[in-house]
DNA sequence: GCCAACGTTGGC
DNA sequence: GCCAACGTTGGC
């Protein structure tokens, strides 16, 4: 059972939308970083939780919690040449890409990627290292616990 | 296999 | 809109 960090930009595609979605899940297509399917592919199990975290907006930082409901399987949009996310190199017998899907847990607070910054705790913390582009990245139990317990438990 | 150029990400 | 970081591409 691992920790992650899942990034996604809210004018793509946010909270508001998983939460709209039959059953809160969805599949997390679009990843075309190998780093990033590497995490999906190896280390990704079932029940695995991750922070939704919203970047590139007015206030990015973490709005939620999901979880892992389903093992990585190919992204069906790297076979679509109509859609911008097509990779003619990916056959269906030779994909490329795989996707997880992901089951909101619960929205929370916001907590600001500001605030993550002022805890000598989270120092360490991918998404708060500079240039950091990784849509996905783990984070330590002790980090999870810090920002789930302590951070998100605060009123505002 | 090296590495320069280029493109993308994403906070500010 | 700027710019730093870094992944990818492609010539050699």
């Amino acid at each position: 059972m691992r920790y992650w960090l899942m990034k996604t930009e809210p004018s793509c595609y946010g909270i508001e939308n998983l939460a709209a979605e039959p059953g809160r899940q969805c599949a997390w297509w679009g990843v075309r970083n190998y780093q990033a399917r590497n995490f999906m592919r190896d280390q990704m199990s079932l029940g695995d939780l991750a922070f939704f975290y919203h970047s590139s907006c007015p206030e990015p930082g973490i709005v939620g919690l999901v979880e892992v409901a389903k093992k990585a399987y190919p992204d069906v949009t790297q076979f679509d040449p109509a859609s911008p996310w097509y990779d003619p190199k990916a056959t269906p017998a030779n994909p490329r890409w795989l996707n997880v899907e992901v089951r909101l847990v619960e929205r929370t607070r916001q907590v600001p990627l500001s605030e993550l910054r002022r805890h000598l705790e989270l120092a360490r913390m991918r998404i708060l290292a500079p240039g950091n582009r990784l849509s996905i990245t783990p984070v330590d139990p002790s980090e999870w616990r810090f920002i789930s317990e302590r951070l998100m438990q605060r009123t505002g």
